[in-house]
DNA sequence: TTGTGTGAATTCCTTCACAGCG
DNA sequence: CGCTGTGAAGGAATTCACACAA
């Protein structure tokens, strides 16, 4: 199904359809076309019916798109007919937050364990989640066998704790940290989340 | 300078320019060629070139950027060559992360206040900011004239929030939820960063 | 010689417009 | 009819390649 070479730009999309498709099949509705999604999401519906083309034509001409449908295709296509476990490293306020959050679970995310270098934390729990010790990231991440990583510690510590993921075996790393990650390892995803960018790139529109 | 119409996607590289410059600047580099912020920032340069053509030249041919000029030029471009004061909405872990945060300022912002609707939360401090009533939140965000806002309130409340702010006169909204944001008024910029959207991004490439 | 700035070429992405199926 | 799926058209973004200035 995803055989051929989607453009990137068409998988960071499809997320996107798909919460609007379960924040609508929440509500109870069962069909929607690409015309209703377009409005919801501010994309033009030619867009939509030609990003999902990509995979199959998953509607029916004349009524549009089953919603369960339309999920289950959506979730199979970007691996998420299984929930991902995922380490949390850094038990900062931030990691806390990313810890305590519950809407990662029905979206396809189970926070598995949360780690720290501080001694006071170690062992202590943030809601159902113990924190542990860092030095057993590796033993730790590779015997529950974590493909996705958060990383939330301080920015001098990011890249140090970047490469024992990677060697551990992570896959997809979140990187909230204002500095680049590398992986000597080109089949790990690493994906940056810095506000001071996002604000940055605002900024602009003032004034 | 920013006269004409910039690509937006030329717009949000910037950010990623300047705070690649600040680095080398901060390992006291004065000079760099687009070849050499091209490779740490895995960008051509010719990408480089042309998007900093927009706005003039300021290279020297055979020689390269000044890396101070250029840091200038940039900051200015995006209109960083002012403090922006930044209000948090909602004091939870990922509000209280954002406010501890040290990084803002050395990259144009600045937080000033922090509000939430917790009674036993109002009045506390987190580091050197004071909790204020989101009941004062208009009154105090239009006082100090603050035009830039981060949410991160539970999700319930998020559209509720992005109201009042909006009415509040913010011009520019980072939105920590994992809602739509929409605002009447078009001149209001609004930015989402939900970590699910950029997980279930990943996890289409793993596997 | 080096590395910029930029038209031209190319590649990529989006939108159009409509045949065809339900 | 209504709405999908899709070739073809159009538009945007990237890359090429080179004249030119330091």
């Amino acid at each position: 199904m995803n055989e051929k070479n989607i453009p990137a730009i068409v998988i960071s999309r499809l997320p996107k359809y798909l919460i609007t498709l379960e924040k609508l099949h929440n509500q109870e509705i069962e069909k929607t076309s690409s015309n209703e999604l377009g409005a919801l999401l501010d994309i033009t519906p030619a867009q939509i019916r030609k990003d999902l083309s990509f995979f199959g034509g998953f509607g029916k001409k004349g009524s549009g798109y089953s919603i369960p449908n339309l999920i289950h295709v959506i979730r199979d296509i970007l691996n998420l007919d299984i929930v991902w476990d995922v380490a949390i490293v850094g038990a900062g306020k931030i990691g806390q937050g990313l810890a305590l959050y519950e809407g990662f679970l029905n979206r396809g995310f189970s926070i598995k364990v949360l780690f720290d270098n501080d001694p006071n934390k170690i062992g202590q729990r943030v809601g159902v989640h113990q924190i542990y010790d860092i030095r057993n990231l590796q033993v730790i991440i590779q015997d529950l066998n974590i493909k996705v990583a958060l990383v939330a510690v301080p920015q001098a510590h990011a890249q140090k704790v970047a490469d024992q993921l990677v060697q551990a075996g992570i896959k997809a790393i979140l990187n909230y940290t204002p500095v680049y990650l590398t992986s000597p390892n080109s089949d790990v995803v690493i994906l940056q989340i810095d506000p001071i960018l996002q604000l940055q790139n605002m900024t602009y529109y003032l004034k």
